[in-house]
DNA sequence: GTATCTCCTACTAAACTTATAGGATTTATA
DNA sequence: TATAAATCCTATAAGTTTAGTAGGAGATAC
């Protein structure tokens, strides 16, 4: 599961990149909206500046922009930065690899050679989905919801 | 990250398909041969043996054995009994489904729509394949590795 | 009856998670 | 230049999870 961090994050990140990027975003506005706890939020925001994902003004009228653009910033990248690898064996970790102190022979290991197709499988999409993919795929689901239902009922037929 | 637990029940599980199916295997030579601390595996056999995955004879000359096929004993089975949920947020859980609490419309939710997809991904996986994937997938790397270096080098060639 | 197994429950140390606390610092603006 | 409003920074703390360990009770082969 990913930790309240990760998803808190990326929650952060989805509602600052929704607003004008000319005005400061503020840690309280996004706490309200999201419903983040505003001193955890924070401790996150601040972790993403580090990692140059967010810009930061301080003082009066002061908040968070994105530095990069909504396309740079991966899904991968966020959840890394706050819950560490995506794999699920240190073993098949791309970014954290670790042998596996109790594994004689990691050529060989059949668990490897499956973990391997998971982090495969998990990367592939987590490291080529961004921040916009989140947007675009809202607003497909806002029109989905929107349209399905009038084709269903086939209003203003004639 | 799988959990020890996930981990060293797989490895148990494996190891113990692996043997002749009608003699009990003991836990201090699963402990031994796979480096898991045997107190420790002893609860983690307790736990695959309530789940229908061993079956076990007491006293002397006890030990474990499959209750089941390897077959019939998925990947995705035992990290589920040990380490939970495989969905990376409990509202894109096929088997603990959870609504967020925070998340004020899940139908329009672009967190929601990607992570399903994650899920997705690595349950197709991980629910197709079984204990005995494993031992096959062990048994064709070994056939890679034993040929391989013979065909590059083109050995006995007249 | 004894050696050798599993079975069961409780316990513990360490790490991690999910925050909160309390200010220091920076900046706009009146 | 005082003040309000924001980020920045570090420490702390409660609760949960992880990774075991301890100590024996119970079952069975010989």
């Amino acid at each position: 599961m990913l930790s309240k961090k990760a998803k808190y994050g990326l929650k952060a990140l989805e509602y600052i990149a929704k607003q004008d990027t000319t005005i400061p975003v503020h840690t309280s506005d996004i706490s309200l909206a999201e419903s983040i706890p505003r001193k955890f939020l924070e401790v996150i925001l601040l972790d993403l500046k580090n990692n140059g994902i967010l810009k930061s003004k301080q003082g009066k009228n002061g908040g968070y922009n994105l530095l990069i653009s909504p396309t740079e910033v991966t899904i991968g990248r966020v959840v890394r930065l706050f819950d560490g690898p995506i794999a699920l064996l240190p073993c098949v970790s791309s970014n954290y690899y670790e042998p596996c102190d109790d594994c004689e022979n990691e050529a060989f290991c059949g668990l490897k050679n499956i973990f391997s197709e998971v982090r495969e499988a998990t990367g592939s999409i987590l490291d080529n989905l961004s921040l916009n993919d989140i947007l675009i795929r809202e607003e497909i689901l806002k029109m989905k919801k929107s349209s399905s239902p009038k084709i269903k009922t086939r209003p203003n037929r004639k």
